[in-house]
DNA sequence: GACTTTGGATAGTATGACTGTCCAAACTTG
DNA sequence: CAAGTTTGGACAGTCATACTATCCAAAGTC
């Protein structure tokens, strides 16, 4: 297909896919010539995978780079493909470096080591943050939390994807967390406004739950 | 205290303070004549806030405007206030309406009339985006998830609260959401480490887990 | 052969979040 | 009390990000 397709099918602009060829986030189409090129499914897909960083999981032209730089070379061995996900995820940082108590946090709370994958890191960070700004976590709150992630990530990894070729299945995990937090962070909220519903007994039409709010 | 003095204690330039009072993110100081007005610690808060709602949160100045208005003026309801919350910290949305079938699974997992209130706007919006994206969440999924976040949100609620003034109860919610998210985020992601550790064996030295993936 | 489309290069725009400059009135210090 | 510093307020300038727009000549289409 010619650009003119590749735009009406994935509702981007020429002008926008020109930008996207340019930066790098999409690979070149088959030159056919000087001035005509053809492009296939792999640049639909592409494309919706940069709309999908870019409007669900806000991530920068620069990240979304990265992360279709890691799908051309997914990490050789299966045991680096969920961290190179969950590197290719990480948050924007403007946040400052681990202070070593969140780091002995983390490493308390994961398999040996997992203070420094990204998901350790991002963890550490995230404690930090929260310490900083006058927020503490007790060890009965961060346990309760682990474990129910720790269900929630059960559901996460699929046995098939141990299987898939490495692209397609970093792909699979990377697309599948942007798409996924959002929903789970949704469902903490509805799950609020339940207890509070219930603790504090049904308001009016019960539209929303009474005062409340997340742990201290 | 002056300007000078509450740029050196937050660390916030003072040209960025002058933005932010012309903003309105921040009040004005007790003006003592035409070139002087000092600040009390309540500044020092605020300012701390927008901070917080701009590093970790990533909020616009616009959405952290919304906020201080709504911190000015608590809903007068304790019905109301975790839904100002959550309201205040709706996602930037480049997201579509919610389909009519995403508002029915809401419904099925939040109380009554839980589909109209942000949280379950929310919910049904990044169900939207999924499966707009491919991405379909089963019911055993989203059941799973959710029994997940109603242990979380057990933690969440805190029965002090409901008795603290609406104000303090409202900015407790909404720092406490913008700076416990990425926790829970982050602990997913070290969770699905984990798992896929005890799945698919433990990998080498294991500071990170063999190839897996978020559920379909 | 007239018209349209394309790739490639380059320049321009819109937004958001600051940052810098000026000024005169207060204040502080010597 | 004179010299220098700080302040509030107004306004203009900057920087980064993510596009959009314009041009052009070669290639295709009708």
């Amino acid at each position: 297909m010619r650009i003119s397709e590749l735009a009406e099918r994935t509702g981007v602009s020429i002008p926008t896919l020109k930008y996207y060829l340019r930066e790098g986030l999409l690979h070149a189409g088959e030159a056919q010539g000087a001035t005509r090129a053809t492009y296939d499914a792999s640049h639909v897909d592409r494309v919706r995978l940069v709309r999908t960083l870019v409007d669900v999981g806000r991530l920068s032209i620069d990240r979304v780079r990265e992360v279709v730089r890691s799908l051309d070379e997914p990490p050789a061995s299966r045991h680096e493909l969920l961290g190179a996900a969950h590197e290719a995820l990480r948050p924007h940082v403007a946040a400052a470096d681990p202070t070593p108590e969140a780091l002995d946090r983390v490493r308390a709370l994961g398999p040996p080591g997992c203070e420094h994958s990204p998901a350790g890191h991002q963890l550490a960070q995230a404690l930090t943050a929260a310490g900083a700004a006058g927020w503490s976590i007790d060890d009965a709150t961060l346990a309760t939390w682990q474990r129910a992630m720790l269900s929630v990530a059960e559901t996460d990894v699929a046995p098939s994807l141990a299987s898939a070729p490495p692209e397609e299945a970093l792909r699979y995990a990377i697309v599948g967390t942007v798409l996924t937090d959002p929903v789970l962070l949704a469902l903490r909220r509805v799950a609020q406004e339940s207890v509070s519903a219930r603790r504090l007994g049904p308001g009016p039409p019960a539209s929303r739950g009474p005062a409340t709010s997340p742990a201290h």
